[in-house]
DNA sequence: CCATACTAGATTGCCAGGCAAACTAGACGA
DNA sequence: TCGTCTAGTTTGCCTGGCAATCTAGTATGG
């Protein structure tokens, strides 16, 4: 199940900020590299750390996440992220929107040839 | 129900292009004008002259629309477009992945507290 | 007769953000 | 020693939404 398109970047962009925060949500804990591999295995393949890593750091500049480094005991250290409660209620927030956005924009692609 | 939130213009940019388009396909053809009033009125309000006018160029001069201009009995002229196969083709194919790539989506987004 | 508003289109400039690419650096195997 | 995997950071390109501004034709109201 890795025979995955490789979305456009302007799909992306929409989500991967909401995709990334439930990541850390999820699991307790996660950090950036672990976060990409996780993404590809959802369905959300070729997103590289050049674009999770900035979006990491945008989430704790608003206040969605926090972050801890932590020495590696074999491999380079990790920066481990958490939700906030504001991370938390920006998330569900986002997410009802989200769910809401595109029921709309499903109206509008499938109307086959239904009259105006 | 006109209480429409406006939403991201991220989440604009994501599909834009093919929701033109589908009106361009539903009515047999339309102008940028009233493309604007149709998407307000399906839900997607406050996008502007702006920003249409330029999609519709893109769509033209990728092949997937053809225009032509008519004076107007009563204001002013109106550049009215046409799909083209090219552009049903297009339209399809990601009208298509677009449902396949929210599916994943939400299956993220949605694993509220499940584990991996 | 003029001001306002609506219709219709075009253009300019700002800004956000994905992504490729390159870089640092530790651990490990051949 | 060299390559590879893990892990993170930074730089620069390019796309595209959007506000603002402009032109112009028509209609309405004072």
């Amino acid at each position: 199940m890795s025979d995955d398109p490789k979305w456009p970047s302007d799909w992306i962009r929409a989500v991967l900020a909401p995709c990334i925060l439930q990541q850390v949500q999820t699991r307790n804990e996660s950090y950036g590299y672990q976060i990409v591999q996780d993404l590809g295995a959802r369905g959300l393949p070729g997103i590289g750390g050049g674009t999770v890593y900035p979006v990491l750091n945008r989430l704790e500049a608003d206040g969605r996440v926090r972050s801890e480094w932590r020495e590696g005991h074999g491999g380079p250290g990790r920066k481990f992220y958490t939700i906030t409660p504001q991370g938390e209620t920006w998330l569900s927030e986002t997410s009802g929107a989200w769910q809401e956005f595109t029921a709309r924009v499903a109206a509008i692609l499938t109307m086959e040839g239904n009259p105006a």
